[in-house]
DNA sequence: CATGCTTTGTGATAAAAAGCACTCACGCAA
DNA sequence: TTGCGTGAGTGCTTTTTATCACAAAGCATG
């Protein structure tokens, strides 16, 4: 992609920050909503209101990325939804491992909310011998020592993590090792990876303790 | 409490950033580690490192709430943990109640990581009459109906959401009609509720949906 | 095809957050 | 006791993020 920067230099690939690429996801949430019901245009006023920001930011946001809206009318929903989805790589789908298939694990693979949005979770992983070869939602257990493997043969480009917080860093490692650039983590740490690899954490014992403070 | 702000004045009790909040949980969880290995001090230097962040935050953070160092040492391990779960109350027990007692739910009130740290499911509800009457989990699961009075009768004070999307703001305003003031959400939307209240939500599909966004 | 209304895209400005760097308190050792 | 090394607390600076406000573009209408 070529963008020119503030000073017109060519090929000055800016940087988007990180909070404008955490909310892109919102915006195409929204724009598939809005889709379903029929709209073909949305303003940025509508997306800021269904999402409680300020439309500025929303507009902002999408500059990063190019001109998408018309003046005097908004955006076509629809094209806006698909220019979205290829900025963030969702025109395709993407192969997900899982380690840890004990309840957490469990709830994670039969979680419906996964694969409509192109995340295909297509082989699963523990330590524990006893659930080593068990089926669970139509995954057959595999030994932690054939995650290096899997992953090249499933072409799998996400690791999920959810297995017990003593042996959360331990995985990591062999995911980064495995060659996984991207790691869900339900463990309640802050992993250690390289620069390179990406980790996201879901952790809602640390969202009621932030809540709790405002309780009083 | 008394804060002097820094002209001097007392009682201008200076408000504290929501970030700074929302940060305060990791260093109560590193200290509570940091102290069943049965260390007594730590540096903001040492909480850096195991956070990936720059002692000077950490510090600026804590100085919002006091002065909880020693200089030339660092903090008492014990102390620090104990006046931080103070700030954000959790030297008490908080009770929840759950609606939606699907597939998601079921995973929730089974997850073992809320109790511990004073999170109590104490009562499940859902609007499927096949389900309602159900035990799960050891919770008898009531009639959406019954909302408000349970609310009151077992002090819950966090509303925990997992029904599904068509559902969720419809339930989520029953919570706040109900006087629920704290909500985690697991449905996929930005719900819309009074200033004076507080929602949470936790989406993975949004972390992976942005994490694409650098794998290319 | 002019006029008015709407809404984008974006420099400029403001606000918020993070980081720097220095002073001074504390502990320890000689 | 004095001197040294360490690390907290904090004013100041820098960086990042959000908001403002306005020119220009598009559409509708007569």
């Amino acid at each position: 992609m070529t963008i020119m920067n503030s000073n017109g230099n060519l090929n000055a690939e800016l940087a988007v920050p990180e909070v404008v690429i955490r909310r892109l996801p919102l915006y195409v949430r929204i724009l598939t909503q809005f889709s379903n019901r029929g709209n073909q245009v949305i303003s940025s006023e509508q997306l800021g209101l269904m999402l409680h920001m300020t439309p500025a930011q929303i507009r902002k946001d999408l500059s990063y990325f190019g001109r998408f809206g018309k003046q005097g009318r908004g955006y076509d929903v629809t094209i806006l939804e698909q220019k979205l989805r290829t900025i963030l790589g969702l025109d395709r789908a993407w192969n997900a491992a899982i380690i840890g298939m004990g309840r957490l694990g469990r709830a994670v693979v039969s979680y419906p909310g996964f694969a409509p949005e192109g995340f295909n979770i297509l082989a699963a992983f523990d330590t524990n011998e006893n659930i080593v070869g068990q089926n669970i939602s139509g995954l057959q257990v595999r030994s932690i020592s054939q995650l290096a493997t899997i992953v090249k043969k499933l072409d799998i480009k996400i690791g999920i993590v959810s297995v017990p917080i003593e042996h959360a860093q331990e995985v990591i490692d062999t995911l980064v090792k495995s060659g996984i650039k991207s790691i869900l983590n339900y463990a309640p740490l802050s992993p250690e990876v390289p620069v390179n690899v990406n980790v996201n954490s879901i952790d809602p014992v640390l969202s009621l303790q932030s809540m709790t403070y405002y309780m009083k």
